[in-house]
DNA sequence: TCCGCATGCTTTTTT
DNA sequence: AGCATGCGGA
């Protein structure tokens, strides 16, 4: 038996009681959120509801571990039935059960961002676009936020207001690349990280009785953590699963809009705001109790985020008695900046006996990543860089891993682009070019197309060749255990002997990385880990694939535990370390230059750096650098405006300013090109809070604002009843009107 | 078809 | 400064 009222204060005691109907719980970094997701669920089994009826969804892998060990320790193996995983891998466990019915195999692979990317290229160039307007990472940010929005292909091409995006932005056949992605995907019985989430909407949305009713049957109790963080089709989809005639609305929402930093990635703030309004009689518990961070450390983050003016009304507190404060370090350059944050490291590992566990180093961008890596390394201090390339993005882990794919899904393109000629077999890329235009023509798969009878005689037969062995492969495949299958297709394919008879160092190295993907393997078939549900036990090649489809670096446990962590301040939300070095506090770095224009952008950067502060339990140094090389050439920057909203009583010394300098003015990359993307003076994300009015309220002559375009001036209506349209001129754009439709658009009437 | 070298471009943040 | 891409030669 859990003493809950000895082991929880009145606020979470209230969070993890009260478990029926919705409950918003709004927790302030370090106030024992992971503490009350865990002892809620633990209150739940108490109270005799069973483990399969509980759906705990979070946002990294890392949490739902942290969460699922917690569990156990405190109520033991019974915590293992509790579906817990987060968003992409549960509705991921889920559609491989039901892929059938949207039309999908249940073997269906997973595309990562690079594949994708790929794919992307590889349509681009067929429909002969031009790659310099066609960027990949625009049609892919503008794909991946058309899907978070939960808009089809379909449905973007007949919405006026991004197909006049993409006209602005040069890329008017966007929709159409957007179409042939999403039907290539379909056709090679792929998913990218977005379908995850999207096919699992679809799934609920069209078998509203078989599916749908299931699963909320099923998901009797919804624990949902870092709202804050999630987009519009995540909350769709909660909605689908709680909100129903005659449902409890057993939904528990964890969160703090203060630590939203992902609306970049679609992410909106509105959720949080709309949850009170979408479900009725919402329990709003905060814990505003700070257990981590000395007093400095909180009266610092709680002036920086008091600079942002939207936010749900709270103040994180301490009765720590902690009274260290916040050092800055001042460094000419990078390079200086990263010796004395090494030195500085060494000097509280002497004074203050930390291991190198409880250090780590924060900086805006990775890019930055590497200079205090040359000097750690020099130092012969044990480190780990977060957020490079994941161990399975490498590029021979990647290469047998296609192998497995198109072992198991014959029809992953990529899988197949990427490996037919690898070990090389005489099929370049003409024939492959041919190959895949040749099953386009004629509506097949490009392995369909394999054994038609194209080529000469030689390429035929190579092909022939290559399909077969893959064919053998996947027969077997289903008669095997996962590792041995995996051993004979690393064997067959050929990379085996490539690998034997690459002496070079490089060659070694990559031969050690297969060794060691070949022993995760044995070890995943070994480690009898129960299924979190009865349904799925068998454990095949594809299940594999879509147990590490989902990881990223973070994921994977290094042998030795006591190393300093260098990380995103991003990829740090979450965690907490006694000693934090928040580094390159400089304007156009943190913030970013990219957000320099737009009020928004600015309070996300803001919230960025609250999180990245709240990290720190004793020990907080800033540090900045007066100059830095980029591109191999060196720029100067001015310190973060961001230094002086700490506020000097909580510093040990007041910041140095430089004087004299003369600033380079940054200039913008037009890169971007997610809906909250940028570029030229037309904003293409929402720039201005705007309260919107009804559509009814607006006539000619009235000033409005628009989320994006700012203020402007309504010269008249056009059309009736739903399809009214106003003609506004907007003083940013510049152009003479802009036609908008009153039904979609969000906008106020100022006067 | 394959390999080597020159060129130009990069930087948010990530499940 | 480093990496991917593209082009030309074998």
């Amino acid at each position: 038996m859990i003493d809950f009222e000895k082991e929880l204060n009145s606020v979470q005691l209230e969070a993890c009681t009260s478990i029926d109907g919705p409950v918003m719980v709004i927790a302030g970094p370090g106030s024992g959120k992971t503490r009350v997701l865990t002892y809620r669920i633990a209150y739940m089994l108490e109270r005799g509801i069973a483990p399969w009826n509980i759906l705990a969804l979070t946002f990294t892998n890392k949490a739902a571990r942290e969460m699922k060990d917690r569990l156990e320790r405190l109520v033991g193996s019974g915590g293992q039935k509790v579906w817990a995983g987060t968003f992409h891998s549960i509705f991921a466990k889920i559609l491989r059960i039901e892929s059938e019915k949207i039309g999908y195999p249940s073997t269906f692979t997973i595309y990562d961002t690079d594949d994708s990317k790929s794919l992307i290229n590889q349509i681009v160039k067929e429909m002969n676009l031009n790659k310099e307007q066609y960027t990949t990472n625009l049609i892919r940010n503008r794909i991946s936020s058309a899907k978070s929005l939960l808009i089809s292909p379909a449905a973007y091409a007949a919405d006026e207001e991004l197909m006049e995006e993409d006209r602005q932005r040069d890329v008017p056949h966007l929709f159409k690349v957007y179409g042939q992605y999403a039907r290539r995907c379909f056709e090679s019985g792929v998913m990218d990280f977005d379908d995850l989430l999207y096919n699992f909407f679809l799934l609920l949305q069209r078998n509203p009785e078989g599916v749908l009713e299931k699963y909320r049957d099923k998901f009797k109790y919804l624990l949902v953590d870092e709202f804050q963080d999630t987009n519009y089709m995540q909350y769709a989809i909660l909605k689908k699963l709680v909100r129903y005639p005659d449902s409890p609305e057993n939904i528990c929402i964890v969160g703090d809009d203060a630590q939203s930093i992902y609306a970049f990635r679609g992410a909106t703030i509105d959720n949080i705001l709309d949850f009170e309004k979408t479900f009725r009689d919402v329990r709003v518990v905060k814990l505003e109790q700070n257990y981590r961070s000395g007093k400095f450390i909180i009266d610092a983050a709680n002036n920086v985020i008091n600079n942002n003016t939207q936010q749900i009304k709270k103040k994180i507190w301490t009765d720590k008695s902690d009274n260290k404060k916040i050092d800055v370090i001042r460094a000419l350059t990078d390079v200086e900046e990263a010796r004395k944050v090494v030195d500085s490291i060494f000097e509280l590992k002497n004074r203050a006996h930390l291991s190198n566990a409880e250090i780590a180093i924060l900086y805006r961008t990775n890019a930055q990543s590497r200079t205090f890596e040359e000097h750690l390394r020099r130092n012969n201090m044990p480190y780990r860089i977060y957020g490079g390339m994941s161990f399975y993005q490498r590029k021979e882990v990647k290469d047998l891993l296609a192998y497995f794919r198109l072992v198991v899904n014959s029809n992953d393109e990529e899988a197949l682009r990427r490996v037919i000629n690898h070990p090389k077999r005489g099929i370049g890329d003409t024939t492959l070019d041919k190959l895949i235009a040749y099953a386009r023509e004629n509506k097949i798969t490009v392995w369909e197309a394999m054994d038609r009878p194209i080529f000469p005689t030689r390429t035929q037969g190579l092909l022939l060749e290559f399909k077969s062995m893959i064919d053998q492969l996947h027969q077997e495949s289903q008669r095997v255990m996962v590792d041995e299958i995996a051993n004979k297709i690393y064997v067959k394919s050929g990379l085996s002997s490539l690998f034997r008879n690459d002496s070079t160092a490089e060659g070694k190295s990559r031969l050690e990385n297969i060794q060691s993907l070949l022993d995760g393997i044995k070890e995943y078939v070994e480690n009898d880990v129960l299924g979190e549900d009865e349904e799925v036990s068998e454990k095949s090649l594809q299940e594999y694939l879509q147990s590490i489809a989902l990881l990223t670096d973070q994921d994977v446990n290094p042998e030795d535990k006591d190393f300093i962590s260098l990380m995103s301040i991003h990829a740090a939300k979450g965690l907490e370390f006694d000693a934090v070095f928040v580094t390159g506090m400089e304007e156009n770095l943190f913030p970013s230059f990219l957000s320099m224009d737009s009020p928004l952008e600015m309070s996300e950067e803001r919230r960025l750096f609250f999180v990245a502060l709240t990290r720190a339990r004793h020990f907080l140094t800033l540090t900045y650098a007066t100059s830095r090389f980029k591109f191999g050439k060196m720029v100067y920057y001015q310190p973060s405006r961001f230094l002086d909203e700490v506020g000097e009583h909580n510093l040990k010394a007041p910041i140095h300013k430089p004087q004299n300098i003369v600033y380079e003015r940054q200039s913008k990359a037009s890169v971007g090109g997610n809906f909250n993307g940028k570029r030229s003076a037309i904003p293409t994300s929402d720039k201005f809070q705007v309260n919107p009015s009804p559509t009814a309220a607006f006539a000619a002559g009235q000033e409005v604002l628009h989320p994006r375009f700012g203020k402007g001036k309504i010269l008249r209506i056009e059309g009736n009843g739903d399809n009214r349209i106003a003609a506004i001129r907007f003083t940013l754009t510049g152009d003479d009107e802009r036609k908008i439709m009153l039904r979609f658009a969000k906008m106020e009437v100022l006067a």
